[in-house]
DNA sequence: ACGCTATTTTTGTCGTACTAAACTGAGTGA
DNA sequence: TCACTCAGTTTAGTACGACAAAAATAGCGT
């Protein structure tokens, strides 16, 4: 069995094609935002024909490494983290087809801020924890308009996956968002429950800034436990435990 | 701004076939393993040109929803959350090509580790246990055989990911497995350096049996850092901070 | 120098054709 | 009867040409 990355030996022409420019964007010769040189002279280039071409091209599109516009001419776009987001989001909105497929998931977040909250309570500096009280500001400042509570609520997560310095965590948030999004937005949402999920932000806030890692993650794991049981009855899920 | 997994109102031709296709998989009308109708039958069904059913099947298997080897029938693959990685695999690797990207997916790895050993240490079952006893065994009988080792020593780890009843933790490790295993199969095993790993390996085992998450953890981001010292070698990195 | 229009590219899609490989079934031999 | 071989058929991979529509560009007029 091969690794799960590879690419076999390239039998598809249209392949090579691909792993050249995919080099070329790591190499910096094609520039991030710039377009990609026209469908012919890429087939002059490489000797191909139009169709083996465009089909590098969709798979670069696939891939998330080029940004193709329906007439326009395709941008490459230079990796990031979330460029990560954009290659699973068809994936994912598959497995999200099932109501397992969305606990799935929820438990990855809960999982992973119940990390990142340990390490916010053990390695916070000044400036994440002032960024966390602003967040936390917001967020109260919202409750009684539930539409930007909403926004609030998620930046306050978003903060939490920022103060950690590395780079996956705040694509992995944008990731989460996106996917859990239109499950949460056939939420019901009400001022109180707003109120509601603001103390539990508060609560872990203050967690954090007493350096208690096991209550910050007590308090994370009882507020999206919480959250889960509001969003958990918007599922029409007939409880099939069989399939 | 868009989510991140959308896809714009179908300019593109292929693009509604995709989305027939997908839900068509999803609805289990195309059974697993089973094979896609011919380029022809598609064309006559969604009365498109060849060239766009072809568009769409390359997207299909950049997604990772249809396994196609070079010359035969594109085979239906059911979505799991291997399918992710395999998604992800070539962003990932792009990613990869920067020393920092191999340090960030590596801090993941530890990140998640943590998380899971922590977790292992306060609700592992017997069999779980029995699980990890069993795999430290074999870690411990190939001290000597480097090659080997190394699979065991997957095997361990992967061990901890299969405590959590999660399904994408699993798919996690064999993402960290692959996208890390070339940047390791560099490094040199040496005896000492296994019996040493195997050392960390039986403190983490320990830990979760005495149900102390927090040694357990501890004894994981040493093993782990350790391992890292190894690696970091291997990288021709020109400690380029600058770029 | 600026805005509008006409011309040229370029992309999206279609059709056809040809090759080589995979699939199918009939026929042959043990 | 079964397995094996070999031709014929189907299909995927690739190439070439064509055309409409939209974008990019050049040219024109003011």
């Amino acid at each position: 069995m091969n690794y799960i990355g590879e690419a076999a030996p390239d039998c598809r022409a249209a392949d090579a094609i691909v792993a050249q420019i995919e080099q070329r964007i790591a190499a910096g010769v094609l520039v991030d935002a710039s377009p990609l040189p026209s469908e012919r002279e890429l087939m002059l280039e490489f000797g191909a024909s139009r169709t083996v071409v465009r089909e590098a091209i969709t798979a670069l599109s696939n891939r998330g490494l080029i940004e193709c516009k329906p007439r326009f001419r395709p941008v490459v776009r230079r990796v990031g983290y979330e460029t990560l987001m954009i290659a699973t989001g068809p994936v994912i909105r598959q497995l999200l087809n099932d109501p397992r497929g969305v606990k799935s998931l929820y438990d990855m977040r809960v999982f992973t801020e119940r990390g990142l909250v340990r390490d916010a309570a053990l390695r916070a500096t000044k400036s994440d924890i002032q960024n966390l009280k602003a967040a936390l500001a917001a967020n109260q400042a919202s409750i009684s308009d539930s539409d930007e509570f909403y926004r609030t609520d998620t930046a306050f997560h978003g903060t939490l996956y920022q103060i950690s310095d590395n780079p996956v965590f705040p694509a992995i948030h944008q990731g989460f968002f996106s996917w859990l999004a239109p499950h949460w937005d056939r939420m019901q949402r009400l001022p109180e429950r707003n109120e509601q999920n603001y103390l539990a932000h508060k609560t872990i806030y203050e967690a954090i800034l007493e350096r208690d890692p096991d209550a910050a993650e007590d308090a994370l794991i009882e507020h999206l436990a919480a959250a889960w049981e509001f969003v958990r009855d918007t599922f029409d899920w007939e409880d099939d435990a069989t399939r």
